[in-house]
Parts: C-alpha cells; sequence; structure tokens
DNA sequence: TTGTACGCGTTATCAT
DNA sequence: ATGATAACGCGTACAA
C-alpha cells in the first residue's frame, strides 16, 4: 500500500502490451481489439489504475480544460449579485459541451501565495469588465497567449467583448427623470477604480472601469453636470452609506439619484427612507441590471433590465469557439427600460415656488 | 510570431546559464546573485517567457493547486441557493492561503465529454452531501487517492465530514408544532435520490440522500406516521408545486408543513395562499436554513438556522489541513432554532369541535 | 553559486 | 491493430 501509484507503463507491462496501446485503451482514440482491450482493463483493475493523470494528460495534450473566472472580489462576494450569479449560470452551460471546467480566480492575489491568473494551468479566460484592475490582468493573460474573452469592459482590438449598451440605457433612465422634472440630480456610481474608497469627485477621466464610465456618460447626456458620488462596492450597504451623505444636507438634497446598480439604488431608498424622505414624492431613484432585490418590498425599482444570463452564455461560447481555433466576435446585449415605483414627478422646488 | 512559445530553456540559454539555474530565478527557492537573476529576467523579457508553464511544474511538483468543488445540479442553479453560495464563500476563505483555487465541478457529466472528477487536475476535493450522486463520486475520488472532504453526508470511515445536527435540529421544529398542537403533518422532502421526480413516496428506506433522511427522522421522532412529499430540487417554484399537491384535498389538508429547506417552505407559503389559506392560521409551515427568502414578505419563516458560511470554512481548513499532511477531524455544527410568522396553533379541526 | 542529468506520466507520430 | 520513439516543460538531487 505504500508503494508508489501505478502508471499507465505499469499497466501495460502487466497486460504485456507497449504503454501507447495502453494508453489508447483509455483514450479512444484509436480502434483496439476487443481481447486486447480486456487485457488492458483487467490489469488497471489488478493495480487499481484508475486512469490517465491529468497533469501528465494535460502537460502532452496542452490543454488542461479549464476556463478561468476572473473576479475582483472575494470569491464569495462575487456570488452575492445576482448579476454575477446569473453570468455563470450562462457561462457554466456554455463551456460544459466543451468539456471545461470553471475554476474561480480574483485578480489581485492578496495572500501572495494563491493560484492567480500567472500560475494556474488555463486554456482560456474570461474577465469580468467591472474590476477596476482588468487592464493587468489583461496583460498577464495576454502575455501568456491564452484565449481571453472581456465582458463590459474595452479590451483592445482582437479581443472578443461582449458588450451591453450601457451608455445608451443609463441615458433612457436620465431621460425619464427629466421627463419627470427633475434638475437636481446625483449619479450614485459604481467604484470608478480599483481600491477606490467612497466619496464624491470631480474629474471623470480619473474612471478606469469601463461600465462605471459609460453609465456614467450616458447619465451626462441629460444632466451634464450631476454631482457624482462614487461607492467602493455593488451591495446594498454601500448604496445606504452613500445615500446617508447624498441626502445629509436638506439644502443640497437631489430630487433623484441615478444608481448605477440595483443595489446601490437599494441601499439609497433605504438612506432615503431612513432621512425622512418619501420615495418616490420627495426623491426619486432609479437602478441598474433588473434583479430581484430582496427586502425592497413595497417598492419597485425603476430599472434596467440587462440579459445577465444571455451575457454569460456568450461569453462561454466566445471561449468555446476561440479554444476549437474558430473566430470569436463580440457581440452586444441590450438593456430594457423597466419603470417600477421609485420615481415619479419631481416634487415642486421649495425656494422657486410657481 | 508564429513559432513555438519559450520555454525555460531558451531563457537560460539567452542568458548564458543552465536551466536549472534560470528555474531557481522563477521559483526562489534557492539563493540566486543579483547578475544572474538579471540577467535571466532580462533574456525572459526578450523572449516574451512569462514564467513556468503551470501544467509542466504541476505534473513535476504533483500538484495543481485546485480544489474541486462537486455540485449535483447545474452549476448556476446551485449559486440560485443560498446556502450553497455562503458555503463557497467560506471554502473560498478557507483555501485561499493554501494557495488553492476552486474548480466547479458536477458530479454527472451529461455531455459525456466534461472534464468531471475523473479527467480534472485535482488536489482534493468536497463533496457537497446532499447529492443522490455522492456514493458515486467519493468512489472516483478515493480510487484517485485524492484528499476529500464531505459535507453533510456519510462518507465512511477516514474521510473527514462537515456535519450539521439535521435531525436533532429538525426534532426541534416538529416538536414547535406538535406544541401548537398540530397533529394533521406533511413532510415536503428535499430529493431523495439523484434523478428522483417530485411525488409522494412511503419507503423511508429508499432514500438515499443522507440529509433528507437525517431531516425526515428528526420529523419522524414527533410525528411517527407523517405522510411524505419529496421535491425534484430545493427550489421555491418545486416548494410551490408540491404544495399545490400537498393543499389539493381540503379533505386531507394538514394543519401543518415541515419543509426541509427554506425555498421549499416559501413555495409551500405560497400553494397554501394560492389554495385560499391563510398562513399561519389555517396552515403552519417550517423551513431549513435560515437564509433570506425574497418575495416572502411580509411573512417571516419559522427555520434552522444553519451556519452555512462557517461550515465552508471547515470544509475549507480540512482540505488545507490534509494536503498539509496533517489529519482532519470530523466537525459538527448546530442549527438554531428561530421563531418566525408562519407557524401558529393548530386551527380547530373542523371534524372534532371541542 | 552554478551546472549535469534524470524523471514526472502521457500521448502523437509514424512505422510495422 | 500494435509498438517504438520522442517529445511535452519543468524541478531537483547531486556533483562541481
Amino acid at each position: 500500500m505504500s508503494t508508489r501509484r501505478a502508471t499507465i507503463s505499469d499497466v501495460a507491462r502487466e497486460a504485456g502490451v507497449s504503454p501507447s496501446t495502453a494508453s489508447v485503451v483509455f483514450s479512444g482514440k484509436t480502434p483496439v481489439s476487443d481481447a486486447t482491450r480486456r487485457r488492458v482493463l483487467d490489469a488497471a483493475a489488478a493495480l487499481g489504475y484508475t486512469g490517465p493523470d491529468p497533469r501528465a494528460a494535460s502537460l502532452r495534450r496542452g490543454r488542461s480544460g479549464i476556463v478561468g473566472v476572473v473576479f475582483e472580489e472575494h470569491l464569495g462576494t462575487a456570488f452575492l449579485d445576482p448579476v454575477k450569479t446569473q453570468m455563470m449560470d450562462g457561462l457554466a452551460e456554455a463551456v460544459a459541451p466543451l468539456g471545461a471546467g470553471l475554476l474561480l480566480l480574483r485578480d489581485h492575489d492578496p495572500t501572495g501565495v494563491g493560484p492567480t491568473l500567472t500560475t494556474a494551468p488555463l486554456d482560456a479566460a474570461v474577465l469580468i469588465g467591472c474590476s477596476g484592475r482588468l487592464r493587468e490582468s489583461l496583460d498577464v493573460v495576454r502575455a501568456r497567449g491564452i484565449p481571453v474573452v472581456v465582458t463590459e469592459g474595452d479590451a483592445g482590438p482582437g479581443v472578443p467583448r461582449i458588450e451591453l449598451d450601457n451608455r445608451e440605457a443609463q441615458r433612457q433612465a436620465a431621460s425619464h427623470l427629466r421627463t419627470l422634472g427633475h434638475r437636481d440630480v446625483v449619479v450614485l456610481a459604481l467604484p470608478i477604480r480599483a481600491g477606490w474608497e467612497r466619496g464624491w469627485f470631480d474629474d471623470d477621466t480619473e474612471i478606469s472601469v469601463d461600465v462605471t464610465r459609460a453609465r456614467l456618460a450616458g447619465a451626462r447626456d441629460v444632466f451634464p453636470d450631476a454631482a457624482t458620488y462614487a461607492a467602493a462596492g455593488s451591495f446594498i450597504d454601500e448604496g445606504l452609506a452613500a445615500g446617508r451623505v447624498i441626502f445629509a444636507d436638506p439644502e443640497r438634497r437631489p430630487t433623484a439619484v441615478i444608481a448605477q446598480s440595483d443595489l446601490l439604488a437599494a441601499g439609497a431608498v433605504r438612506a432615503a427612507e431612513e432621512a425622512g424622505l418619501r420615495v418616490p414624492e420627495d426623491v426619486s431613484i432609479t437602478g441598474f441590471d433588473g434583479i430581484v432585490v430582496d427586502g425592497l418590498a413595497p417598492h419597485e425599482l425603476t430599472t434596467l433590465v440587462q440579459p445577465a444570463t444571455d451575457k454569460g452564455r456568450a461569453a462561454g461560447e466566445a471561449v468555446a469557439a476561440m479554444l476549437e481555433g474558430r473566430d470569436a466576435a463580440s457581440i452586444s446585449f441590450t438593456c430594457v427600460f423597466r419603470e417600477g415605483t421609485t420615481t415619479g414627478p419631481a416634487p415642486a422646488a421649495p425656494s422657486t415656488p410657481a
């Protein structure tokens, strides 16, 4: 029991055939006579050989059957966001027929030991573009020569993108608010770059996260001068914290908040109520994503519904294509505006009566 | 550009050193003079060498840095269940310092091509016990000689288990109902085995899923003869479908339903209301897990809160221990009973007044 | 501190 | 249908 594991050579020897023949029995790449197959299989059983070592096979073949999915955050945290969960769903579905598994990766290994983009045996990688470290990740992957697909981010030429009409969609929501008479609007943005701490910011050129920039641009198309507060992540709690700041000063209170995600919007709604404001009578709030936010009842967010699962599936299909040597095209998806109960006419401004 | 990728030998040659020296520069296992390091690094840069090929390194070391997490279901579907999500969270956290990544795997490859337990380059595996195929998965893993941890399932001796006091906890909920005067109770169970289609069943010995069996036993401790309906999965929709059947016949309607998961319970609540029953006035319903169920407001489930994240973390730590050659002990966690608004006194039976 | 030599376990190719 | 051979790219004793 304490000797080393049997290898395919051991099996071949035991069966009285050559290693290559034994190999073929397991891979099935070449016809083998029944008698031979039987002998090999018996020998394997006798030796407790359970099939080719994946590491060796992987080295020889140059394929590992692993597709990396790169997240920015704490892995568990990522699954808190229904949008990512749905994406994973589509992704898993699309890479399955390819015989690949998904390896969860973080773009920044905090411990320094972790298996990262640099060290994992990947056949391909999927980068999630709402990461502030997209550029770095991309560099690593390209240097390694690994096929890569980027969702929601500009990866430059040659890299298939899975995109969303972020700007146009966000503009739609902004127009909706404008039509309702809103003029004092604050944008509650997603993080603008890796490591960002929440706070106001002025310079749009500081933004290195593509999603954030695109959605902000959409809002700016309608409200060029809206103040912008960027959260440190897409969580309800972040939205709540941001909302407290946004609604803090009664004098400078906006009549509407354009949040860049539903989770942020949900937090903002809570902050508003906490501040004694009614939604939507005193303040209107829009979200983005179209997920089902828990605990927001009886409100229903006015938001932009994005096809998250489809995005994941498209990413998976692009990966599949590249792995099979085909070209993968970029694909663009469209959001659908959905009016909920969190937006309404702007309240009459107290300082400018009639 | 079209030649093959540079290897460490190429780098060594370019730098005028031996391959082993170049190797050492990258691995840092042995001191190297600054001058030499510099030359090697420069050569690497010049050749576009980005570090050791993970596949080759993995073969050589006998380690891949990958821990497989085996799910029964469609990968995306698994993340629909907050319990699993939380487990993943703890798991990821615990294996990170170990330098390992999580590979999402399914226990039954539907396509036949997939990279599964059999073919993936794993260092260790975590099996989720509420799978009807646990036994098969376990056999595969053990045959491969891979360290394995099982959450919620009996894996036999030598395999560390992460357990929950399912039976005791469920008994607590059942007692609660009994105390409230309930006598006609139906158990809404999780699947009893792989491939199970939802429906009533009589023979408790048919159950091959450990969690299902344990929780049912707890309910039986209090209600030995309760009828049992097993769903085909842990989803709200499954609970709804099951509930429709359970509440179908006005004559045989139970006054309480013991659901084996919160999601099933949530579905059952909806089914009850659909059938014109008030919860908890006409029918009481208990769940299991203690997750936040969306869209159930204003109800709050009476349920058993399990420490899902801790379970995941414990599993990860067990894996870490085994990988480091230490022994990993089995750990048992305890659920906490939480009374919500979905249980109340049994209604006076119309057929047996006072 | 650096180099030599070998093995890790497979599988593709080509010849028989 | 089967077998011989040669990589695949690296890490690590051990010797120098």
